[in-house]
DNA sequence: TACCTAATTTAGGTATACCTAAATAGCAAT
DNA sequence: ATTGCTATTTAGGTATACCTAAATTAGGTA
């Protein structure tokens, strides 16, 4: 046994689950399908649906299931998976801030610490970093009570015509991609001058004031959220 | 499944069950029972005889086990030990030194956080702190090459007539008896002038320049080492 | 030496979190 | 309304790490 008794749930795969549910859900929060959470967790859906189940039926419901229906987080199972994605970049702060590490490395180890750090460790590194709102990649940090702050960005990949457009996060899962996109310049804050392209066919854009244009294909450019203006 | 493929065996439990070998073998590294092990690690004996067979049988052997004999760690699992107990020490001591916290709350988190932290995590947070030898509690910090430095101290419960001693250590595992001996002054480095006692009725020792006599019972006498002389 | 007791091990079970393969349900297009 | 495909679920298994209860073994004692 390692989770505790029914309804007492925890346990850093179910919080993956639960981030993962709130990732795929997106800021309106719809229902997650069984297969394309199997497929963010590297999982067979089979144990999605069985995982599912078990969250749903907790004495304490962490999700809303329905058979066939997908599902969403339930006020508890969203509540948790705000934690640990407050964990999550907290950590990433702190790690990059304090600890000098290389910002494609943090989100490996966040990705790890995030489910065993206690709520003194998450108060003391969020003090020491003077309680950011904002982690190196650019996400905003949940607050303690809960509340993820939205901001109002574009993703790259929704980019239509030319234009000029700041950097506002850059997701932090593909460590290579990241270091490539600090190569080229492509950092949060820094200033976008879109030349041409759409999320088929890949971008040119300019960096900052001009180091020669460089290329950003669809794919990355999903990765890659914008404000409009600079 | 979670701990890969035989042989290449890693596991917060089985972390704690080759701490718990390297503990109770002492500096001698004398052979360890299965109800010890059993005792410290709040486990049923059977549990540790199954465990401590698979650590033998693994690819590459955690322990030399024989039925009924003990077990004392092998070459790996010494050295895998070693390297938990290093993280275990410079967790605290930079929970301790950069986070602030009060001395009777890091080993719980370290104890958690230990099993988790990755190479760079170690090696930033030793360069962070200097390198440290010594833990906030007084105990050595193996080095990265897996040297456990031995320091000569004696436990206070050894200690037979009067004398002036130097706290060297003060064991972390009880919170409690932690935060009371704080209060009394007894914290590593301090001066304790034994007036009388004995490891069977307790001991009365004058701490520092006198605040008063304390009692400390014979059992947290076992947890505390010192060093003659001050 | 035969016995006894305590320590240890074996045997058989539980829960978690995964898997594969087989069944079923939803839904769109004929 | 039937077909057919895909998504999803059910059924049955694996490994880990624990448990209890029932052997067994070691080692001292009569």
């Amino acid at each position: 046994m390692a989770a505790g008794r029914r309804g007492d749930v925890h346990s850093e795969s179910i919080d993956n689950y639960l981030k993962a549910v709130l990732s795929l859900g997106g800021p309106e929060e719809q229902r997650v399908t069984s297969t394309s959470l199997a497929e963010r967790l590297g999982v067979a859906p089979a144990s999605v649906t069985n995982m599912l189940q078990k969250l749903a039926a907790a004495e304490t419901p962490l999700v809303e299931y329905e058979r066939h229906k997908g599902v969403r987080l339930s006020a508890a199972g969203r509540r948790r998976a705000l934690e640990v994605v407050r964990h999550h970049r907290l950590i990433e702060t702190f790690l990059y801030e304090v600890l000098d590490y290389p910002i494609e490395e943090v989100h490996e180890e966040a990705e790890r610490l995030e489910h065993f750090i206690s709520e003194r460790f998450e108060e003391r590194i969020a003090a020491k970093l003077g309680h950011p709102k904002i982690d190196p990649h650019g996400h905003s940090i949940p607050t303690m009570e809960g509340e993820m702050p939205r901001r109002e960005s574009i993703v790259l990949a929704e980019v239509m015509g030319v234009g000029t457009y700041v950097v506002e996060s850059v997701s932090d899962r593909d460590a290579e991609r990241l270091r490539q996109l600090e190569a080229s310049g492509i950092t949060v804050g820094a200033r976008l001058e879109v030349r041409r392209g759409s999320a088929a066919e890949g971008y040119t854009v300019r960096v900052g004031r001009g180091l020669g244009d460089v290329e950003v294909s669809g794919e990355t450019a999903r990765e890659i959220r914008v404000v409009v203006g600079g």
